[in-house]
DNA sequence: TAAAAACATTGAACAAGTTCAATAAATACA
DNA sequence: TGTATTTATTGAACTTGTTCAATGTTTTTA
């Protein structure tokens, strides 16, 4: 039972067993239908989630329609509405399953209770927040600097199973361009899937 | 004697005043000239810093030559290579001082002294930490989904002083666009300065 | 398994932003 | 204060990517 999470806390952090099961305790397991909503725009956000099975997708709808997809959550991914989150705000993402998935959910009172009982807990968030932090300044450097040409393909080389399991339009979505063009991109790259 | 480090520390978590002492004093100040680097690309970043004075621009130099801005740092915020900093890994960044500045820095070795010494201050980088993802995830998706329009006259209002501080050559760089389209952009606008 | 829905491809016209080059204006500095 | 350097402006040609519309393909679902 929870044998991911548990293998991905211990990459980061020591817990002890009684403190183990004490902070894996506080998820939930949820089972989510492909394309069925965790979360909607207005609401708030009061989970954090641990992907055990499936692919989610986290975008926002942009005023003119367009949707921007953030980022995906596959198998041993966590996935929230950091902002709404955190400051308890109306959010403005969509959390949606894009297969049939299992996840495991925090709640934000149950975080809040491992923050102030289980002194490692602090630190793991610590080290998450910093290494996804890391990962969005490269992709901000990328996406300013780089051509759709080169960022699909970085994408598809970095993320190649997952890609496999992506629509392009959603790819598309992600990358920030339309999904037209990037139709373009692999007909000249060659690209058959 | 560095009160707007011990003010700001104070909004985010509450300290005993030997605490207090003891964190703070890990801080050596140091004097930078207009012009001059804290780091260049190739260098390991063992520091954080803590502007009390000045004006830094953390950038990168694409292969292409062009420079991209990462961020700018002025009074009262933290810069570092995050990356370099956490995997001690070869910075892809420079940082150099836009003015003559004024730093707080606390070297690597004595922020992990500090946090295994003082349980809060896992805290306060963890909430430092996700306040900037959130405002990185919002750049993210306001560069993906706005005109170059927008994303300049969005930063004049956000930024009213900095943008006082920095040229059109700096906020372009910062935006992703050229600076002769920010300078079409401005006439368009009919901003004079 | 047939119909509906979602996804992918293609082309043509268009818009946004870049590049290059020349010039002007402002700033730094000896 | 005058000169060198950096910054800003402008125009023309060009590149990248968008939009719209039509068509074909695949997947889902009743």
């Amino acid at each position: 039972m929870k044998d991911n999470l548990k293998e991905y806390i211990s990459k980061y952090i020591s817990l002890s067993e009684s403190e183990m099961t004490d902070f894996c305790g506080l998820f939930q397991n949820k089972s989510v239908r492909k394309k069925s909503f965790l979360l909607k725009e207005g609401e708030i956000c009061d989970f954090e989630g641990f992907v055990e099975k499936g692919l989610f997708r986290i975008y926002h709808i942009h005023p003119n329609g367009v949707e921007q997809i953030l980022y995906f959550a596959i198998e041993n991914w966590w996935l929230t509405d950091l902002e709404s989150f955190t400051n308890a705000s109306f959010s403005k993402l969509h959390i949606q399953a894009l297969e049939d998935s299992e996840i495991l959910l925090i709640s934000k009172n149950d975080k809040e209770y491992a923050y102030n009982n289980i002194p490692q807990i602090e630190k793991l968030f610590r080290i998450m927040t910093q290494k996804t932090h890391i990962a969005l300044q490269q992709r901000m450097m990328d996406n300013l600097s780089k051509t759709a040409d080169q960022l699909y393909l970085d994408f598809i080389e970095k993320y190649p199973q997952l890609s496999q399991r992506l629509t392009n339009l959603q790819i598309a979505a992600y990358l920030g361009i339309s999904h037209e063009f990037l139709s373009k991109i692999r007909k000249k790259l060659f690209i058959s899937k």
